[in-house]
DNA sequence: CTCTCACATCAACAGCGCTTGATGGGTTTT
DNA sequence: AAAACCCATCAAGCGCTGTTGATGTGAGAG
């Protein structure tokens, strides 16, 4: 799900080297940011950042209520954020760094030219 | 503005090393993740890709009201991911790429340790 | 000086996203 | 079976954010 659909067809002729992530379009780099911008959803990433986590634990580590921990978790894992885990009446989640990666691609493609004098406008 | 508060208070011992950009707390980048996720402004962002743009070049290529782009030209300024340079009765803005590789090394420093293994939880 | 143009700002409205509390499904204990 | 636990989902309420149209400001043109 997210951000990793409409890979069946990609053209493997025009696929990146092995190991780079996929380009992103506007419409997935904006799924990714939108899910990415909201504080709770930070104390998330950052929570995991460290490794696999369940959420009785996450609950506990950011204070926050299941109800609204859950939320949030379900945005992050739709967005392609976050993958999920079960076991017993456990779900572990742990983050998904092809998206990171895939988002850090598409910011590093907008920096690469932005330095072009300006284009002659209005004269 | 925006993402560059507070560099005055950074201690020239712990700086990183010359180019590498500044490394931001949650609250920069989520500011930065915020003012990213909109799709006019990503078309903004997209637009001014290719180097430096006047507003009224910006209006009629991204077919957007005035007052609409105005606001939004506002926030990604006010985020520090804009540049503007006023010449005449013209505005020019551009993309600042440091705001951009700040957050790229947010997104790998997030990425960068999360395969640990889960840590034992509720046993 | 007056008019036009480029851009910023404002107030009002509408829509979306987040929070909260309650309910339900599924799993392991007792 | 019943109880306790983990987690997902739902409906209701509300605040925040973007859009729109009008107005303000400053700089060149006539």
């Amino acid at each position: 799900m997210g951000f990793m659909n409409g890979l069946r067809d990609a053209p493997p002729a025009t696929a990146p080297a092995a190991g780079t992530p996929l380009p992103l379009d506007s419409e997935q780099a904006r799924a990714l940011l939108k899910a990415l911008a909201d504080p709770c959803r930070l104390q998330v990433l950052e929570a995991l950042a460290g490794g696999e986590r369940c959420v009785c634990d996450l609950t506990g580590a950011l204070g926050l209520a299941q109800s609204r921990l859950s939320f949030h978790l379900k945005v992050l894992r739709d967005a392609g954020l976050l993958n999920d885990r079960h076991s017993g009446r456990w779900v572990y989640y742990r983050l998904c760094p092809e998206a990171l990666e895939a988002l850090q691609g598409w910011l590093a493609g907008l920096a690469r030219q932005c330095t072009a004098p300006a284009t002659p406008c209005c004269d």
